[in-house]
DNA sequence: TAGATTGTTAATCGATTAACAATC
DNA sequence: TAGATTGTTAATCGATTAACAATC
C-alpha cells in the first residue's frame, strides 16, 4: 500500500517545517507557501514541495497551504498527534537534564520512568520522578506500555543497557552514548552523538586553515 | 590543492572509525583491515577504504593498517591531534550536564568559560569555572582565543544569541536549541536536536504500524 | 607461489534540483 | 484573463557499492 521509501532526511525536514508552522499558527497567519516555509527552515520551495508529496497532496494549486491544515497533516504523518511513553536510562547529568526538559513533553513525549544502576541515586526524586533500579526495568515494561527508551549511561555500559531494552521488547531507541550499539534489525536506533557533531567542526576549522 | 569536495557523512563516518582505533590501541592490536573496522562500525569495507581515500593512502596492500598510524592520521585530518577552546553559553540543566561531561576534554575540546543572562546564575561555579554575564562575552572573546562556541539556550533566545556569537568572529557554532540558525555563510554551524531525532522515532513506529 | 587486502575505477543507486503543465 | 503556486516528471548531481588490478 504505503510506495516509495521515504528518506530520513525527508522526514526530519518535515520535523522543521513542522515547527515553522507553529510559529505561524501564533501570529494567526493562515496562508503559506512552499517558498516561505523554505526560505525560513533553510530547504528549497521544490525540496518542501517533494517532502510532501510522498504523503499526498496537502495545498491548493495557485494559492499555497492551509498552515492549520498543513500543521496537522503532518503532524499525523510523524506521529506527532498522538502521546509516546518513554523511559530514561541513565540518571547522570545529562539524564536529569533531559527530565528536566520541557521540550519533550510539548511534543507529547512523556518520560514515564528514570532508571540507574547506582545504588546511590535509586530512590532520588527528579522533577517528581523516582529514580529505579535497573534491575526492575524488565519488569516494569512487562506491566507499562514503553514506546521508546533513551540511553543516557557512559559508553561503557550503553550496550549492555541496549540488550536489557532489546530483551524487553522495546523497538526505538534513542542512544546518547558514544557507542555503535548492537541491535537486531526490528529494533530503530537513533544516535545524538555530541562529540562527533564538535569533531565535525574541528575538521571544518582544519580544513578552512585555521 | 585539496582536490574533490569530501562529504560531511565521511567525516562523521571517520570520527568513528577513530573511536574504535582507540579501543585496539588500548587492547594492544597492532593491526587491522577495512573489514574489520567495517563491521564493528556498521559500515563497509569498501566505505571504510573510500572514506579514506579522501586523503590518502594508509594501509598496505595484502597487510592491513597499522592501528597506531592510522589513528593518528585520522585523527591529525579531523584535527583531534590539537585542543579547541570551546566556550558554553547558556547555564539551565542541559549547559551544566554539558560542562560536566568528561567526553569533551578526552578529545581536546576544553571549556574555558561559561555565559548566561539570567543574574540570578552569574557568579555560581560549575565545575570549577564561574558562570559569566552574557553582558561580557564580545569583551571575552576579544580577550581570549575562542574556537567553537556551544549555544545551549532556549528556542526563544537562541538567534540573539547567535548573533552575539557571529559579531564576536567565532566561526563555528554547535547549536542545541531548537531552531533553524540565520548565520552568514562562513560560519559553521551544526544542530544537535534531540527532539527531531525522538521524532524520526515516532515517524518508525507509526510507520510500521504501533 | 597462494592468499589476503588495499586503492581506485566504473556501475549503481538514491536524493536534489529544474522545469513545467495543471489549476486556483 | 494574468499572476501565482502547486504537484510531478525528467535531468542532474552526489554518494554508495561492486569489482578488480596492484601488491604485500
Amino acid at each position: 500500500m504505503k510506495a516509495a521509501k521515504i528518506p530520513e532526511v525527508a522526514i526530519m525536514r518535515l520535523a522543521v517545517y513542522l515547527r515553522y508552522l507553529l510559529q505561524l499558527k501564533k501570529t494567526g497567519q493562515k496562508i503559506t507557501s512552499s517558498k516561505e516555509i523554505a526560505t525560513i527552515t533553510g530547504s528549497t520551495s521544490a525540496q518542501v514541495r517533494k517532502d510532501l508529496a510522498y504523503f499526498g497532496e496537502f495545498g491548493v494549486r495557485g494559492v499555497g497551504y492551509d498552515v492549520e491544515g498543513l500543521y496537522n497533516a503532518i503532524s499525523h504523518i510523524i506521529g506527532l498527534d498522538r502521546s509516546w511513553d518513554i523511559v530514561i536510562i541513565g540518571a547522570g547529568h545529562l539524564g536529569g537534564a533531559l527530565v528536566s526538559y520541557s521540550g519533550f513533553a510539548d511534543r507529547g513525549f512523556n518520560i514515564k520512568a528514570i532508571f540507574d544502576i547506582a545504588p546511590a541515586k535509586v530512590g532520588n526524586v527528579v522533577e517528581g520522578k523516582k529514580i529505579q533500579k535497573i534491575d526492575s526495568f524488565s519488569e516494569y515494561v512487562k506491566k507499562n506500555k514503553v514506546d521508546m527508551a533513551v540511553i543516557v549511561v557512559s559508553g561503557d555500559s550503553a550496550q549492555k543497557v541496549a540488550d536489557l531494552v532489546v530483551k524487553s521488547g522495546i523497538k526505538a531507541i534513542l542512544n546518547f552514548a558514544p557507542v555503535v550499539l548492537n541491535t537486531p534489525l526490528d529494533v530503530e536506533v537513533r544516535n545524538v552523538d555530541v562529540s562527533i557533531n564538535l569533531e565535525t567542526l574541528a575538521y571544518y576549522m582544519v580544513s578552512k586553515g585555521s
